[in-house]
DNA sequence: TTTTGTGAACTCCTTCACAGCT
DNA sequence: AGCTGTGAAGGAGTTCACAAAA
């Protein structure tokens, strides 16, 4: 479930306040769902509920991080050392989720030797051996558009089986190798079209209420 | 919907191309999903397809743009100027698609009346006055969680109706206003989750297949 | 009495399959 | 012959509503 990192947050800042349990309305009402979304989910996970109590806040931490796999530190490399793939290294985010970057990937010779959060930018030639050293299964791909398949393919070559991928490209890639895709400009053009819709356009159909709270399903070879 | 930007790129990297048709199968194979759902998303756009040869390459993105609202420029404006700011700020895909960067807000002394993107950054006191001056509905909020709620009221107050989220915190915003989330860390946790799978993890029962293709609906008071 | 856990209804999206146009 | 447009079938996720537990 996709929701689960999103209620391990919000459960984390409830344990940051001291509250010891929760009941699905509360827990609904900070994640932005409903009460009996958040039930049913959890229910997939096991029965951890007391009924007329609510949810034990740090047990419920545990089970998601567990059914996660966030109880271990996960390797990742970022491929891409412009602005964007820098901004990435630096985001305090990773770290505190257990995820470690260890290695950067970029062929500008001007960055090969540097320092980015205090790992050294590679060139992509070393990819190969990087990630079987350091056993990488993650990538996070922010390289220029033309290149991002072709440096996909060097991934899963080298043993990459998931891809974050934030090229304004549909990537291609074997099944069981997981993709998922951030796409800036995908989100601005979504809230461009709210403004259009907002200013009074030709409504789309039976589709203009829809568009308010869809999305493209990521898509992943699983 | 929320496909379109995805076929409107597609198709602009079919026309530079030289491609003058597509079929709804080539549409759809260059997209990554199935292609009635092409035709059905494009029926409701009206019938722009010619039977027995597809669709016109650059009619169709005419077509898109226009439903989706992207042939005016759109004022935007980046709140917080951080690493991740600062990536956005200097983003290709932003001019490239209309959307014009009027004003940077940072409350960082040092970063004051410095140059990003050829924008001055500003005081987030100069929030309401730049907006109404500029006109701007767009805002992308790139600040760190506490003040993410704060600021995204203040945005709010100054006219802003669409907010590109980059924090990880849910935004409580009026109805009317549109918010669209991008979290780094939960499609990382998502990406961890996949490999954790991969490596035989207990199965959550009756979900661990769905979470393949599963996403969080992008959710928007409109 | 409060709140969980869940069968059942519902709604929406996707996919099929084919009639009909070019 | 090829490909669109769409009714109908199918499937998946969401919400309702209530029985059962604390």
């Amino acid at each position: 479930m996709a929701r689960l990192p999103l209620y391990r947050r919000v459960l984390v800042d409830m344990a940051d306040r001291a509250l010891l349990t929760v009941s699905s309305v509360a827990l609904a009402e900070a994640a932005g769902v409903n009460s009996a979304k958040v039930r049913k989910d959890l229910s997939y996970l096991g029965s951890y509920g007391i009924r007329g109590v609510g949810y034990d806040v740090d047990g419920l931490i545990q089970t998601i991080s567990r059914v996660l796999g966030l109880t271990s530190d996960r390797a990742v490399c970022i491929v891409g050392v412009g602005h964007l793939g820098r901004a990435l290294a630096d985001y305090p985010g990773f770290a505190e989720r257990g995820f470690r970057l260890v290695a950067l990937f970029d062929p500008d010779e001007e960055l090969l030797g540097a320092e980015v959060a205090g790992v050294r930018v590679s060139h992509p030639d070393a990819i190969e051996v990087s990630v079987a050293a350091e056993d990488v299964a993650i990538a996070i791909l922010a390289v220029p558009a033309q290149v991002a398949q072709p440096m996909t393919e060097r991934l899963v070559n080298a043993g990459i089986t998931s891809i974050l991928n934030f090229t304004p490209r549909v990537l291609s890639v074997p099944a069981g190798v997981s993709v998922r895709k951030v796409d800036l400009s995908v989100e601005l053009e979504i809230l461009a079209f709210h403004e259009h819709q907002r200013l009074g356009a030709v409504p789309v159909r039976g589709l203009d209420a829809v568009a308010e709270l869809d999305d493209l399903g990521h898509a992943s070879a699983g």
